[in-house]
DNA sequence: TGAATCAATCCGCATAAACGGATATATTAT
DNA sequence: ATAATATATCCGTTTATGCGGATTGATTCA
């Protein structure tokens, strides 16, 4: 039970709905994260630990930077939770604001120093 | 996006599980999950009121007693929510064990003194 | 109207969690 | 080893939320 409301915890900030909204697109780095959602860099590290505490998703290292994507195969209810995220984060204005934002950012990735 | 976050946010309790876990088997009246549950009924009486405000529950009163039951109808992610719901909390133990409770304590219903 | 009963709200207290600048840690390159 | 950079963690402060006994409000019946 505790496992169960840790989850929803975890899905309870917009912070990290915004984050999820953008791995939903695919793995990001902590730098890529920071520079699209535009926010201090501790509030994105923390609700990453957060995020990777609750099994919502996994972090990997290349080099100095930390790579993070959504957790596959962690029980019945979070592989639903995040069949479900996928398809209805995208329906809010904020995440689909984010996601836009995500597309312009890594389209001119090159000229970005991070990753 | 508030909206969102208020429905994760009543999701992260487990007496908000354990009563949603009651009222999928059908609509309840306070006296039923105070009994079942063996809470508070302030305790029970503030968790619906924080479902209700966040739209998963619907109360209507019968006399003088409030009888609660999921509410349908209110959006994409509220509704995939509780057909979620519906088929994950029961994996829980707790919430089979409260939900054996409910059955014992509606078979032997006439014998108690509520709704 | 007054008593009885169910449910909602109030209250003070305790705990959890968010914030973000500052600091610590880890990794790479010189 | 030292510097540089990316990320994680620490810290004090603020805000949100849970608890449950006590109170209030609502409804029914005599």
């Amino acid at each position: 039970m505790k496992k169960t409301t840790q989850i929803f915890k975890a899905l309870s900030d917009d912070t990290r709905l915004r984050i999820l909204g953008l791995l939903v697109q695919g793995e990001l780095c902590v730098c890529d994260l920071v520079a699209v959602l535009d926010l201090p860099q501790s509030t994105v590290s923390r609700h990453l630990a957060y995020l990777r505490n609750s099994g919502l998703v996994d972090g990997r290292r290349q080099g100095v930077w930390m790579h993070y994507r959504l957790a596959q195969q962690d029980g019945a209810l979070h592989d639903d939770l995040i069949d479900l995220l996928s398809k209805d984060l995208a329906r809010l204005e904020e995440i689909k604001s984010d996601q836009r934002k995500l597309r312009q950012y890594l389209s001119k990735k090159r000229t970005v120093k991070c990753c």
